[in-house]
DNA sequence: GTGGTAGA
DNA sequence: TCTACCAC
């Protein structure tokens, strides 16, 4: 039996990360510490130890949360200042941590074993750790040796691999003989959450018990036998045990047992489980750092890859597509590129089902579109269900060919979205590590992030790769289908996301028709503007500097001009539009700035910016829908984002007169009122709001009449506005420090509000209460379709983190509920147009709004389509009202 | 609250 | 990366 010492910590990541790690030192930490403070540890004791221990011994320790907060404060504040780097920020608190594992280490003449194991204490006696470690945090010192004590923690309930410690696990897995176990949260005094419901077994009486029940298995199987009496008796002793935890940790300086020291020599990194680990995390840059982009091939022997073949003629791939159309399930991975043309390139494709993969690359032999139409049959294909990751780009690239795409569809990055859409990246080798555990060694193309394209790659290596990537989409759609078999998200995937995906796809095809004169035009008229403007702003200020640098902006205004600078940042002066408006009348300047950032934006974001987005041979904007990015379910749209066209301010709002329609159509603009407020009305209950809502009541100068007590006629503009933010508030969760900036109040004023808000509508207020304990039990809340969101904020220690996560809670089911209902009634309005074979077309939506491209003949036929689409798309317990309106251009229509 | 983009 | 600002 070994000798090896291991300081297991509960949180995963740090464990993973001591594994990938082992033999090297390694100093972890909890929750809240940043991940480059961590890398800063990692990467200074592994240079001291190359440089000054090469056979240092492998030792973990683990500095809590609290403790490392401790360290960062006062004595450490002075040492930071001046540091550029995070990183640097950091190094004064390793190098005295270096500095007493020295002591440790070089008092001595040679390295033994106690003083390895002894490090540890005495850097916690140094440091007052010993406290923390043992009551100060409801994690704990878990320590595995041979002949000391196993400790296991609570977090043994755990879902994750990592978490799970049982007797057989440490057993075979450490090649240590558990002696006890003892639950560390019961150490704590805290009996709410214990080993299969067993509050505190303390070390000793778990000793007694162990040799009571002979082994730590037999007696993980009767506890639920133990007698009530003989808990609360362990309960109390759970305390005595904490202390008894502190001595385990000295007893082991006197265990001799300890002296074969090989075991825990110093090994080699291990660069793959770290890659693996990055990966994971997305921590690319310290990939990058760490030159781990090409680990050791190691996937090899577990990935599955099918047999592969090429096709080269197309009457062999009629044949193919013939025999495959016979399955019930196809897996498909097009390798398409989005390029200058519309739908994309497709480079090559590989398909098939377990036995056999088909690979066809497109060239002389067999060009795209007769690709397309050689693949029709399976496409179109009812009976059949494709498992095609990424399924928007394929439908583009088919609409371009005039083809279309009816058979069942399963979407992994889609499927992956609804079970945690906060997962990041939603790529088919994240997919394959999250799920099979696989890091699938690919070219950057397939890999989702990269710029490196298809047709770059080699026939050899776009065949081996596709395979491997077609591969992987049977396993992953089979443990998928579980999870959300076990979900309630049934409808929401496949009657909601799959087929909007389609609509998105679509949506990017025809794009937006843009009058580029009319803004090339709105552009020169912006650059007139602001160069006159400019050199007011010069002459006000006595001098010429870069107005867009809010550095040397705030040196102009409150240095040399000598305003009061009211608010700063990190970097120094604030001068946002909030700062510059309270400064308004102390200088001439401050309009003038405040209109030249106006200008400026506009010309640069928008005018600009869709200029260089407008397809030179459609003449149309063809955005991106992004329909896995949101934690909410909103969709977002990018290159250019089309859901943030100036309407405010009418300079701004003049840009939607260059949107405009094909010839020989209009544009129908429909957008819900005041959905979110009705989403709530309709989740909470609420009579008075429901009443409104059914009457066409105003529902701001409702809130603010009753609000402020007055009757509806009395409620001034000044009171409505007041009560609109509040309602927006409420919609969007924000703080009543957010409010309050809104709407230039006190926070304490703003908070009243707030309260009055809540007061005025309890069923509002217990809607609020009841989904923040919900997302707190379960972890995650819930949209009116079952979309759901994983709040971990929820659980944080600390103050802010946790009021975040509480107005994530209570915003996500609206927001979200709203998005749910917003894409139903996309794909029922599309599905209407196709079934109808109408030549209009949806071309966007902004969030609560969709737009139609509507042929003047079917312009009333359109409306109906698309009243009834949005307006039917949910029966909730208050009417969806939409206002519909058609115009020449984006501005008309509004 | 949720997003995206531009400029320094 | 930070600051600022556009939308819902």
């Amino acid at each position: 039996m070994s000798g090896k010492l291991l300081i297991v910590d509960g949180n995963s990541i740090l464990n993973r990360a001591f594994y990938a790690f082992k033999g090297s030192a390694m100093l972890s930490t909890s929750e809240g510490i940043p991940t480059n403070a961590v890398y800063g540890f990692l990467n200074i004791l592994n240079k001291y130890i190359e440089e000054e221990n090469p056979d240092y011994i492998g030792v973990a320790f683990d500095l809590k949360a609290k403790t490392f907060r401790h360290l960062m404060s006062e004595e450490y504040k002075a040492t930071r200042k001046g540091m550029p780097h995070e990183l640097a920020k950091q190094l004064p608190i390793a190098k005295d941590v270096l500095k007493a594992m020295k002591i440790a280490i070089l008092e001595k003449e040679g390295l033994e074993a106690d003083d390895i194991i002894g490090i540890y204490s005495r850097i916690a006696e140094e440091k007052d750790m010993a406290v923390s470690i043992l009551t100060g945090d409801r994690d704990a010192l878990q320590l595995v040796s041979d002949r000391t004590t196993v400790i296991i923690p609570s977090s043994s309930k755990g879902k994750t691999e990592t978490n799970r410690y049982d007797p057989g696990m440490v057993r075979e897995k450490f090649g240590v003989e558990p002696v006890a176990l003892i639950d560390v949260k019961a150490l704590m005094g805290d009996q709410s959450d214990n080993i299969r419901g067993v509050p505190g077994i303390g070390e000793k009486t778990a000793i007694q018990l162990i040799q009571e029940y002979g082994t730590i298995e037999n007696l993980y199987e009767h506890l639920d036998d133990i007698p009530k009496e003989r808990i609360r008796t362990l309960l109390r002793e759970g305390r005595e045990s904490a202390f008894l935890s502190k001595k385990l940790a000295t007893i082991i300086r006197e265990d001799e047992g300890l002296s074969e020291l090989e075991p825990l020599k110093r090994q080699e990194m291990d660069r793959e489980a770290l890659y693996r680990l990055f990966l994971e995390l997305e921590f690319n840059s310290l990939i990058r750092r760490m030159g781990l982009e090409q680990p050791a091939r190691q996937e090899a022997a577990e990935t599955v890859s099918y047999p592969i073949a090429e096709v080269t003629s197309e009457e062999e791939l009629r044949k193919i597509v013939s025999q495959l159309n016979r399955k019930k399930e196809l897996a498909l991975y097009a390798m398409i590129e989005q390029t200058g043309r519309i739908g994309g390139v497709m480079t090559a494709i590989c398909m098939g089902w377990e036995e056999q993969l088909y690979f066809v690359r497109t060239g002389e032999r067999i060009g795209e579109p007769e690709l397309a139409k050689l693949l029709s049959p399976i496409f179109m294909n009812r009976e059949l269900k494709l498992i095609c990751h990424d399924v928007k780009p394929l439908y583009t690239w088919l609409l371009s060919y005039g083809m279309d795409l009816e058979c069942e569809l399963f979407d992994p990055m889609i499927a992956e979205y609804l079970l945690d859409a906060q997962a990041g990246s939603y790529s088919l080798d994240r997919l394959a590590q999250r799920h099979l555990n696989l890091a699938p060694d690919l070219p950057e193309a397939f890999r989702g992030t990269a710029k490196q394209r298809f047709s770059d790659l080699s026939r050899e290596e776009l065949l081996c790769a596709s395979g491997k990537v077609t591969s992987l989409l049977k396993p992953i759609y089979e443990r998928q289908s579980e999870k959300l078999d076990n979900s309630e998200m049934h409808f929401l995937y496949h009657d909601v996301e799959l087929p909007l995906a389609l609509v998105l796809g679509s949506m990017e095809y025809y794009g937006f028709r843009v009058d580029k004169d009319a803004l090339e035009e709105y552009g020169g008229m912006l650059e007139r503007r602001i160069k006159s403007l400019e050199q007011t702003i010069y002459m006000l200020a006595c001098e010429e500097f870069n107005i867009n640098s809010p550095r040397q902006l705030g040196v102009i205004l409150f240095e040399k001009l000598g305003l009061k600078a009211v608010k700063k940042t990190k970097t120094g002066y604030s001068t946002d539009a909030e700062v510059l408006e309270s400064l308004a009348d102390k200088h001439e300047i401050i309009p003038c700035i405040l209109e030249y950032r106006q200008l400026t934006k506009l010309k640069s974001t928008y005018a600009e910016g869709l200029i260089k987005v407008i397809h030179p041979v459609t003449g149309r904007i063809h955005s991106n829908f992004n329909q896995t990015v949101t934690a909410t379910g909103r969709i977002s749209s990018t290159e250019p984002n089309l859901q943030n066209i100036p309407v405010r301010t009418e300079l701004g709002r003049e840009i939607r007169k260059v949107f405009i329609p094909e010839e020989g159509y209009v544009l129908v603009d429909a957008d819900y009122s005041q959905i979110e407020l009705r989403v709530l009305a309709h989740i909470t209950g609420d009579e008075t709001l429901k009443t409104a809502f059914r009457d066409g009541v105003d529902i701001h100068t409702l809130t603010a009449s009753q609000v402020f007590k007055v009757p509806m006629d009395q409620v001034t503009p000044d009171m409505r506005r007041s009560a609109k933010a509040v309602n927006f508030g409420i919609v969007y969760g924000i703080s009543d420090f957010s409010l309050a900036k809104d709407i230039n109040v006190s926070r304490k004023e703003a908070a009243r509000y707030i309260e009055g808000y809540l007061n005025t509508y309890p069923r509002v207020k217990q809607y609020m209460e009841d989904t923040v304990r919900n997302g707190q039990e379960k972890g995650y809340v819930e949209t009116l379709f079952h979309r759901i969101r994983h709040i971990p904020e929820l659980k944080s220690s600390n103050f802010a983190v946790r009021s975040f996560g509480k107005r994530v809670a209570m915003n996500t089911p609206i927001q979200g509920s709203a998005a749910d209902i917003i894409k139903i009634a996309m794909v029922r309005v599309w599905r209407e147009l196709k079934k109808r074979k109408l030549k209009s077309r949806l071309i966007l939506q902004v969030h609560d709004e969709l737009l139609v491209e509507t042929w003047e003949d079917e312009l009333d036929e359109v409306k109906d389509i698309v009243r009834v689409g949005m307006e039917e798309a949910v029966a909730l317990s208050v009417p969806l009202t939409v206002d519909i309106s058609v115009g020449r251009n984006w501005y008309e229509a509004k």
